[in-house]
DNA sequence: CCATCATATAAATAATGGTTTATATAAATT
DNA sequence: AATTTATATAAACCATTATTTATATGATGG
């Protein structure tokens, strides 16, 4: 996988509060809307784009769909993602990129 | 700092070129346009960008301005994206994000 | 089979951000 | 001081992408 892509894929607001749910396991498309307050049809979007890039699968249960993080070595790039930023000194306060 | 900060600094494909070059060390504005073939309105422009994230840092040197990655920390972080994106199994081809 | 609940899709709109072009500043060299 | 070299800034343009709104599909329960 192309670096870039995956963080491009990462990097979204949406998208990171949707990774970041799925962190702490499998979750309907429901559940990933009310969990992160965003609009139905926007969360199913970036779910599309995230199963595009392969960073998220699906499974069907009945009239759900379940979502989760494609793989464990993807699950601890994103939480290393975090970690190590958290640890890193702030330096930029408020408006960047 | 804030992680998605960080990732939507890197992700850009100027940029992200721009500090594979300043992986390597220290450079002038000239040095990172010849190195990376872009425009150099264009290098200064991400380079404000990234210097207003505190990704990288510059330094005066007569009428040469010297950029560099800011922290070892951050640079080890890069690194760290950049392997481990790597090490993870190619899932979309082409066309995502 | 009809109604309902869950999800997906599509089109329209809005926002963001990258690139280009042109110009300005600032240091050094003559 | 004038010219050249290096970098920065600003404005215009262009492209991409996120969000919203509306609607469709598909499964389940009555």
């Amino acid at each position: 996988m192309n670096g870039i892509a995956l963080l491009k894929c990462i990097c979204d607001e949406t998208r990171f509060e949707i990774l970041t749910v799925l962190q702490g396991g499998e979750s309907s498309v429901g559940g990933l809307v009310s969990k992160t307050g965003k609009d139905q049809p926007l969360v199913s979007h970036h779910l599309k784009t995230l199963r595009k890039c392969g960073i998220v699968k699906s499974r069907d249960e009945g009239k759900r769909v379940m979502y989760g993080i494609s793989s464990p070595q993807l699950s601890a790039l994103i939480a290393d993602i975090t970690d190590a930023s958290k640890r890193i000194p702030v330096l930029c306060d408020g408006e960047c990129c």
